[in-house]
DNA sequence: GACTTTTAAATGTCTGACAAATGAAAATCG
DNA sequence: CGATTTTCATTTGTCAGACATTTAAAAGTC
């Protein structure tokens, strides 16, 4: 483990990084317990506080656990599909935040990687995530609903349609693209009629899933995506000549 | 921001946590500047390590940049696709490495992502795109390529497949699936035989995107994907074998 | 006016210290 | 002797203060 002093990467963040390098490595696999700060300071040849900043580098990615008291320590975290699907979620939220994504270019790559899980998702829903899609549709069908619910609802429903594939990776890679997508979402207005529209495909995919028809869900998903995208133009279309015209 | 110094998850955490809420609901911009490290202290009534801690929390998942010097300080970061795709790869790397997740669930994930590509790739793909498949296909039908150089090879052509999509979320999407498969695909040992094979493949799926066939691509990758999960599958029993059998 | 020097502000790092948690070992008691 | 309690060493969490380094703006100089 090699750290240079005058790097301009700052300490820490070598480190860091060679402590990642040696879990991604395999030397050092979970559950095992790293050198107390006091040991790293000394390997490293670094204060403590310098070493800290590195462990919570490592602590904020979820690589490492900490634990208080005599034999406590630093180890080596597994990383849970939970976690790591945290991360996807706040890692996609934040790029689409912040790059000026267009709206087609994420919708486009939701929808394809949707599309993805459809005959999957058919093959092998179980009943009680079918019952989920089922329940969100009757949700989104209540009237007096906020826009916020309806996209928290539409989410969900996705995210049911995504986990009945039954492959938890999957589940993990879809989750940044279905969840970060609903800030966006939640910039359009639905009137009753593009809810109801909504609803109609949601019920198609639902009934197609219950049919164990993937053709037919991964059609209705093109059909929910066009819409979709066509919507998202037309209310954006609407807003610009408002800007432009605001009389 | 309401920090509680009782809490058992560390003040640290809280802070970066409060910071980094701040950042998601658009509180803070890309390129605003955080208060000094001693204001941020006194406003939570922490001390100065204390804030650096939190601070490189959120430095190691790129949501803030530091700058050193008068007018330096922290500024929230805008992040990069690379940025994103680096973490996704490590993510996704890791909760493969470390949560016993089958060969055939990841491989079964990945292909049926990558498929999603398929027709885009088709439709969009750039001369220079196809020139980077076509090279590769080259250099893995080298012989004395060790197997590790193979698999870095086929990684960069599948990379090259996904980006063709044009799609830069989808690339960022789609970076952990292939890219995180290659340690396992590291276990397989690849024959001549066995290389013949998946050269011949992947020539399958440049000539269908040359040739603007979606469909042709999305085969192949069928193919593909049984080939390499049937691949994966004697391997395994034959090393199992030879485990349970060790003359 | 263009260039150089100074200076103040900020992060990076170090030293030393104390508080709090925690499990193991030692001491105590029935 | 066994079970319980106490003590204790270890380790992380936090704090205070200090110095080094970097950086850009402001002051000074030709």
């Amino acid at each position: 483990m090699k750290i240079d002093p005058s790097s301009p990467a700052g300490l820490s963040a070598q480190i860091a990084g060679a402590i990642r390098d040696a879990i991604m490595a395999g030397k050092l696999i979970v559950g095992d317990r790293l050198p107390s700060e006091a040991e790293l300071a000394e390997q490293f040849a670094v204060s403590r506080p310098t070493v800290r900043e590195a462990l919570k580098r490592l602590a904020a990615q979820s690589l490492i656990r900490t634990q208080r008291g005599a034999f406590g320590g630093a180890f080596v975290n597994r990383l849970s599909y939970e976690d790591a699907h945290a991360q996807q979620i706040t890692t996609s939220t934040l790029l689409l935040g912040m790059n000026e994504v267009s709206f087609d270019t994420a919708c486009e790559a939701r929808f394809a990687m949707e599309r993805a899980c459809a005959h999957l998702a058919a093959d092998r829903r179980t009943p009680d995530q079918l019952a989920t899609m089922r329940a969100e549709i009757h949700r989104q069908g209540q009237p007096g609903l906020t826009d916020e619910a309806f996209c928290a609802s539409d989410v969900a429903f996705h995210r049911a349609l995504v986990d009945a594939a039954g492959n938890p990776v999957l589940s993990y890679q879809l989750a940044g693209a279905v969840e970060a997508m609903q800030p966006l979402m939640n910039m359009i207005t639905f009137t009753a009629r593009s809810r109801g529209a909504i609803c109609a495909l949601h019920t198609r995919i639902a009934d197609a899933a219950e049919a164990r028809d993937g053709a037919g869900v991964a059609a209705a998903l093109g059909e929910l995506e066009a819409y979709t995208r066509a919507l998202a133009q037309s209310v954006f279309a609407a807003r610009a000549q408002a800007a432009a015209d605001p009389r």
